[in-house]
DNA sequence: GTAAGTGTTC
């Protein structure tokens, strides 16, 4: 055989990639390498076989290179997702163009547009487009189409995206997929769904797997179950059962719409699993707060051999940080840091978020330092965490360093940072941030709209809430909901019920179960007791809304304060579900206040069922006897909260003063002013005495310091 | 010879 018939046939069995390396010193050896027609192959193969190094090498060492060449390096570059570089050999294939060689064509713009995509350049791959426009050598078929349809999309642009799109009478199953994946990422999965439903039915697509993925996504997104599981019905019937990626979709849709048992059930019958698999499975436990169930599923999947990657780490920590499980917690930070992905970005947000959850802020700081890349959801888990640590001061500063990293923070941020300031109470905080807002346009956001009217209210400042809300161009049920609990806060529960009926009348917004609350509440703090009342009747008779438990809390409170324990006692029986603690806390307080004992006996005696270890509910009993001169069961209960060694939460009080709060609880001594404080109050209390003021006497036996 | 897809951090 001659020669080069035997190196030719050689090279055919090296097409897969393997012994390339032998290949390529075989073809030196025998003096072919730089041969056109046998380097060419040999750059093919190695651009192939993901060595795109070498296939580099080679083709600058070409004197000429074809255009299905210059493809195959590029598209080499490209899986590799290497986009600079294939942009910038891109732009060396059109100057070399106007000369000699090849012109980019049909296969090449893909790429380059594939390239810009994935760097989100969208003026070039504007330019692209412009390209193909003008050029004449490139056609607009489907696969330019698709890659354009794909560039503008992950740039937002959704109006280019159509218009591409609209240019293709009968767009096939991929170019349809990347319109619809285009319009699920860019917050219409609505208008995804109903493409991919208008496609199914009149143009030529059929539904492939991947077409089957994003339907389901976008399901996903919408928390449509039914609709998600009909597709996983015409799955089955297409005979798409065995695929993976599929079966993921559908088990991240059952995972994400909480369908717990569906989702186990399928997981446990999956012919197939990957980490993808075990990651949904686990994220599922760790949202219903089942902590330790997905804990044992990450050590079943490492221990059945799946190597643990970034996401199902995150879905472990994430697991510790609700369950404030520190052990498993530091477990896992060991395990990160030894498969080399602690300082991954969302892997080390996670970990700084798991050590703020389980009370180590100095293990989390510690972290956050190292980071090389912080991004404004890494700096918004510290500055939460020090906010959930009780740190008011950090969480201010880590803001004030975050801006200076020239971070710029999104709506979530925002929402964040207030809620810290709302549950610090630093209203000049707060003020501080109102006018950030408003230069950086966050004003008209709705959740940040909600979120500073809430921290106003919280923070006593009532007249800026109301100008928040007034402010608002668009108004939600959040957003009228939070401004009725502002004034209920502020005692204006007249104000409350002005506005619901305004919001009932003058707008297309529907009450929902937090607005009622909202309102119960305002009317129970302004002793509207009447009009509490006819609201939760509206509530359920003309509104056909569900109370739950605050709800019935308020109404038996209501009807305690005038005297109706009878009325109160049906409201409590005739509640769907057990009443909770709260419900009987409602209804013990007001047979205290009319010397109902027996019924305050019941109410106690439901409480203490209910919740065995709250101190509260045995002083409150024992005050009872107390009052009716029961010595007897009132030291019984007495040493039953000694036996039980109960004591009450601390109230905090909070007071800024000049941007400084200051927190103090109980007989606090901890204040470095504390001895000018207490020295003032002795003063307080001499005149008082002098002035003949009597204590009241109930008050004391309210507290809870003298047993515990 | 080329285009689409599934799981993650506030």
């Amino acid at each position: 055989m001659p020669r080069r018939e035997v190196l030719l046939r050689f090279m055919e069995s090296c097409e897969d990639g393997r012994h390339l390396a032998s290949l390529h010193s075989l073809l030196l050896k025998t003096g072919v390498a730089h041969d056109r027609h046998y380097a060419t192959k040999l750059t093919t193969y190695y651009a192939k076989s993901a060595s795109v190094e070498s296939a580099r090498k080679l083709f600058d060492e070409l004197p000429q290179r074809s255009v299905y060449l210059w493809n195959s390096v590029l598209g080499s570059y490209c899986r590799d997702r290497q986009y600079e570089q294939t942009l910038r050999l891109f732009k060396q294939m059109v100057s070399n163009g106007k000369s000699a060689e090849g012109k980019p064509d049909n296969y090449t713009v893909p790429v380059a547009l594939k390239a810009c995509a994935g760097l989100r350049v969208l003026e070039y791959g504007e330019m692209v487009h412009g390209y193909v426009k003008k050029s004449g050598e490139v056609d607009m078929d489907m696969f330019v189409g698709s890659a354009l349809i794909d560039l503008y999309s992950k740039c937002g642009q959704m109006g280019s995206a159509l218009k591409v799109f609209r240019e293709f009478p009968s767009p096939d199953v991929v170019m349809c997929t990347s319109m619809i994946t285009g319009l699920e990422h860019n917050g219409s999965p609505v208008e995804a769904l109903q493409l991919f439903t208008q496609m199914a039915k009149t143009g030529g697509f059929v539904a492939d797997p991947v077409s089957l993925i994003t339907a389901i996504s976008a399901c996903t997104q919408l928390l449509y179950l039914k609709v998600g599981s009909s597709v996983h019905g015409f799955m089955y019937r297409m005979g798409f059962d065995a695929n993976l990626s599929l079966l993921n979709s559908v088990l991240n849709l059952y995972a994400k719409t909480g369908s717990i048992r569906l989702a186990m059930n399928l997981f446990r019958k999956m012919p197939r699993t990957d980490v993808i698999s075990w990651s949904s499975i686990i994220a599922c436990y760790v949202c219903k707060g089942a902590t330790n169930e997905a804990l044992d599923l990450f050590n079943e999947m490492i221990e059945k051999g799946y190597k643990p990657n970034e996401v199902s780490v995150v879905g472990a920590l994430q697991a510790c940080a609700a369950g404030c499980n520190l052990e498993e917690g530091k477990k896992i930070h060991a395990l990160a840091s030894e498969k080399k992905i602690e300082l991954n970005v969302s892997v080390s947000t996670a970990i700084v978020d798991m050590y703020m959850k389980c009370s180590s802020p100095d293990e989390a700081f510690d972290l956050f330092l190292r980071m090389p890349n912080k991004d404004v959801v890494a700096w918004v888990t510290l500055l939460s965490g020090c906010a959930e640590n009780g740190m008011a001061y950090e969480s201010m500063d880590v803001f004030r360093n975050m801006l200076a990293s020239e971070i710029i923070p999104d709506a979530v941020a925002i929402v964040k940072i207030l809620a810290a300031c709302s549950e610090l109470g630093i209203l000049q905080q707060a003020i501080c941030l109102h006018g950030y807002l408003i230069i950086s346009g966050f004003g008209d956001n709705m959740y940040v709209g909600a979120t500073l009217l809430e921290l106003y209210s919280k923070c006593g400042s009532l007249d800026n809430a109301i100008k928040v809300f007034n402010g608002m161009c668009e108004k939600d049920v959040v957003i009228w909901s939070s401004m009725i609990a502002g004034y209920g806060i502020h005692g204006q529960g007249k104000e409350a019920l002005r506005l619901f009926y305004q919001m009932t009348r003058n707008s297309s917004v529907q009450p929902n179960n937090v607005t009622f609350l909202s309102l119960l509440s305002a009317c129970s703090h302004s002793g509207l007791i009447e009009e509490g009342i006819e609201m939760f009747n509206k509530m359920v008779h003309k509104y056909h809304l569900k109370p739950d438990s605050e709800h019935y809390s308020i109404v038996v409170d209501l009807l305690g304060r005038i005297g109706q324990l009878d009325k109160a006692i049906d409201v409590i029986e005739m509640m769907p579900t057990l009443a909770g603690s709260h419900v009987w806390g409602a209804l013990l307080g007001a047979c205290r206040i009319h010397d109902d004992i027996e019924m305050g006996e019941l109410a106690a005696r439901h409480l203490l069922h209910l919740d065995p270890d709250h101190a509260g509910y045995y002083v409150l009993l024992s005050n009872i006897y107390a009052m009716y001169g029961k010595w007897d069961d009132m030291s019984k209960v007495r040493s039953l909260i000694k036996e039980k060694k109960l004591k009450k939460a601390f109230g905090q009080s909070v007071i800024e003063v000049k941007n400084k709060t200051h927190t103090f609880v109980v007989d606090d001594r901890a204040h470095q002013d504390s001895w000018k404080i207490f020295e003032l109050l002795r003063n307080l209390e001499m005149r008082m005495t002098e002035e003949a003021y009597v204590p009241n006497v109930e008050v004391q036996l309210n507290g809870t310091e003298e047993f515990c």
